[in-house]
DNA sequence: TCCAATTCAATTGCGTACGATTTAATTTAC
DNA sequence: GTAAATTAAATCGTACGCAATTGAATTGGA
């Protein structure tokens, strides 16, 4: 890329960051009545597939490390969301599982999710292929770091 | 969507929030020789683009509001790239200008950052498609949020 | 003219993100 | 069997993001 074209406009870094604190806000609209923030909202999804994870799983599905993930979970487990338990047969890890409530929640909560992205007219064709286009700028961007 | 597929993969705001933060990562490697955070270096971009805009121009531009900018151009002012000046035809608005340095740092830190994205051989195909897809979001979300 | 509405930047408080380090538990290599 | 290496969570410090509020400066209408 020239260096004339190197305006905000133009990075692709700055759409992809743009739009992603814009989907924030926009979840951030369906939570509020759960009182959820987007990344606890995306512990939740992970454990809804698997529940009983150790956080360092929970850090690999979400690309979260322990400084992160250590006080989020803090915070859900103090909310009702989760518990956080050491096993006895490795007591280095924190094996983190839903409570009732956060396994009631999941029809409600998603509802509300989708209702909100449905209701603002998602075409199911422009949203696959955002995803696919960025699925793979996931996969590339791992490979440009590691 | 059907409820089976709210998996954490099938989520386009989680395939955006991760590409995202990638980025943010990428990109910090290419400024940490300059000191530079990536919101950083976005002011910059923009300051390059105009320089002298009022803090709420900038605001506009990066849809930041004066919370976050506040303490990131006092940041940028003490190390040095930019200046905060209160016209006295209206001391309400914050004039942001870039310094010395702040002008004359373009050349080398674009060069980086464009050294840095070729090396990773970014195929110029692949970066316009996923431009045009997620500055097509970024549009469809705003307009969901106003 | 004068005061109510508006426009701005700053402040407050909370919740992420993340590099770097520390501390505790377990595994391994000898 | 034990010290070294490894694995894992927690801690620390810094810098965003952003909702909500505050406070100062300006504008505009009666």
């Amino acid at each position: 890329m020239a260096e004339e074209d190197m305006t905000l406009a133009n990075q692709l870094c700055f759409s992809v960051y743009h739009a992603s604190r814009l989907f924030t806000r926009f979840y951030q609209q369906a939570l509020q009545p759960f009182e959820l923030t987007y990344p606890q909202y995306l512990i939740l999804l992970s454990l809804w597939e698997n529940d009983r994870q150790p956080l360092h799983r929970l850090g690999e599905q979400l690309d979260f490390g322990s400084n992160t993930l250590t006080p989020l979970l803090r915070r859900m487990e103090q909310r009702g969301w989760l518990t956080r338990q050491l096993p006895p047969s490795d007591r280095r890890q924190l094996i983190i599982s839903l409570t009732d409530k956060g396994r009631e929640s999941r029809g409600p909560i998603l509802s509300a999710v989708q209702q909100c992205v449905r209701q603002q007219g998602f075409r199911r064709e422009q949203y696959q292929q955002a995803l696919v286009i960025n699925q793979a700028l996931v996969t590339k961007l791992e490979k440009m770091l590691d």
